[in-house]
DNA sequence: GTATGAGGGTTATCCGGTTCAGAGAGGGAG
DNA sequence: CTCCCTCTCTGAACCGGATAACCCTCATAC
């Protein structure tokens, strides 16, 4: 039951390996005759191109790339990275490129994840996501010349192209309409403060809430237990602050669930914000403002946009829309304490 | 800045290109002194075996699929996705193995998706998930006789090697459980009617309530909002449940949240189970009583048992280890109404 | 002195598809 | 009738590595 090759094609049709290549892409070369007969057998006899061949004369793995580097457990718990991928995906299943997925420990494995894929020819470029200050990462794609698209701010990203949304613009959004609700005092619940993410946004709070409220910001991991950590420290504090911006749903989730623990009740005495919406925002009550965001969208930009760049077009960088706020029920007008 | 070859090798080196091929491998057939200069030749200027050089000769393709077919929504709000992977990428990344993904949206397409890698000699086997009754991919990855792990009931996977866990066992713990702290209404909130382990917790349900407490399931697509609905319905009915089991965690919370919503108030009027624990779990008031399972475990023994198959050993089907209950404060004493 | 064999290489081929340089056949122009 | 060109198709080489088969040299055994 060997799998049928361009060998055996030409042998049914009575021509040679060359014809059949020639009218199995599209080249001129065979008659409409031939051609026509050819994809005929090739049909009927179930024929398909055997990339390793294909990939051997140079041509395109037709494969791209992306590694994960952050535990397991929260990767799963993030719904980010999967509507990314899914978003990503629609892309590349109609041009028919695969994606490679690793999940990793640190940036070095990651880094040689990279070298690996390339120096074996397996993909033909890859996505970078959750860049670092200083990224060593970003040196090292640069140094092995592969098609690299950066799903994040583009002055981190090198001579890599990027596909970024304005944080900066979501956060100062977020604190005018929480100031706009009588708020003076406001937290921000951050996610790790190595990602340029976090310090965009975190800078950008500062500003916005410069001059018009107190502000304080404190990092997690992302996970839950160290978002109810980090509240009840807030919740504790002598003048505890009237609203809570979290950097994700789930410890938006364990911030309420704090706060409701601690008698604070949302929205009348704390409001809560969560960055990144997802189905969780909106089935907890109350159900979380939230700053909404299309995420399989902005996978689907950066799909096009590393797919334009193995192709050879130069790439700027690109500029996706802003996670806009979705009010909900979980943010109400400032209360005096 | 072509990549290196073995010829670029051999060249340096004053040998064979054979040689340099033998050196590599750890086969015998040259001198240890010479394959020391090839192998630091090698190291030097950096090669790497060209996997599609490889594939061609019949070799393994190093590399495994596993596509998925649910709505994008859906697969980012659900943990167990992510977190198998990460079990499986485990394993994965010990053999070099890479891992190739593919989100579909439905079954015939996700065949074609087994039907391309596998004609296309990009896998050398994939994974089955999310079985139905009478799988139409079950028959065509027999028809294409590529190695395949099917995660997921024996009974329904055909030839196919399977993995599993007794979801059924961990039903009739939380039956037990429940009944043992008086419950004599239980319901059960489902997900997809369509897949297998539905119907096998369904059935397992059912009976382990037979002739102890009324039950009744209700069928969802497993997002929140078809949760809540259910729930909703549930505690609506003339003699509503007093104890809930819910096939996702997402649903639970939506589902806790209805109950706050119509003043049912949990544990004390319901008590609620979350299949599949997971951090959310954790962060809710109250926590969730879920049942537990290691999912990446899961999947690190899927990808060993895949990667034995690949290696031609027979593989019999493996039960691993049952979900149990992880009573937390969202299960209580029933008390009538 | 010759047969035997192991150690260390080499040459030739193959995997499946692409690409380049021609080779015949047929047609139109001069 | 010849020249030239186009159309259709073929042989051969190539991509990078694996592998079967064979070759040479030197050491050992008889």
């Amino acid at each position: 039951m060997k799998r049928p090759t361009i060998a055996d094609i030409a042998g049914r049709a009575g021509v040679s390996k060359v014809a059949v290549s020639y009218a199995l892409n599209g080249q001129p070369g065979v008659s409409d005759a031939t051609r026509a007969r050819i994809v005929a057998i090739a049909e009927e006899i179930g024929w398909r191109p055997n990339s390793a061949a294909r990939a051997l004369n140079g041509a395109r793995a037709n494969c791209v790339g992306l590694a994960l580097c952050r535990p397991a457990r929260i990767l799963g718990v993030e719904p980010f990275f999967m509507e990314l991928i899914s978003g990503i995906e629609g892309v590349l299943a109609n041009r028919s490129y695969a994606l490679l997925l690793q999940v990793v420990t640190s940036h070095e494995q990651e880094s040689e994840v990279y070298r690996r894929w390339w120096g074996e020819s397996r993909i033909d470029g890859v996505f970078l996501v959750d860049l670092h200050y200083s990224d060593s990462r970003v040196v090292e794609l640069e140094r092995l010349g592969m098609p690299v698209v950066v799903i994040g701010h583009p002055t981190e990203s090198g001579s890599l192209s990027a596909v970024w949304s304005d944080d900066g613009e979501a956060v100062r959004e977020t604190v005018g309409y929480l100031v706009a609700l009588g708020h003076r005092r406001v937290a921000r619940v951050a996610g790790l403060p190595e990602l340029v993410h976090t310090t965009v946004r975190d800078q950008a709070f500062e500003q916005a809430c410069e001059g018009v409220a107190e502000h304080v910001t404190v990092h997690t991991d992302y996970t839950g237990e160290e978002g109810a950590r980090a509240t009840r420290r807030l919740l504790s504090s002598p003048n505890r602050p009237t609203a809570i911006i979290y950097d994700n749903d789930i410890m938006a989730v364990a911030g309420m669930s704090v706060a409701q623990e601690m008698r604070v009740e949302v929205p009348r005495d704390l409001s809560i914000v969560a960055w990144d919406d997802s189905p969780l925002s909106q089935v907890v009550r109350p159900p979380l403002t939230a700053l909404t965001r299309d995420i399989p969208a902005y996978g689907a930009h950066a799909a096009q946009r590393l797919l334009a760049l193995i192709a050879g077009e130069t790439v700027p960088p690109y500029e996706d829309r802003a996670a806009v706020l979705t009010p909900r029920g979980s943010t109400g007008p400032a209360h005096s304490v």
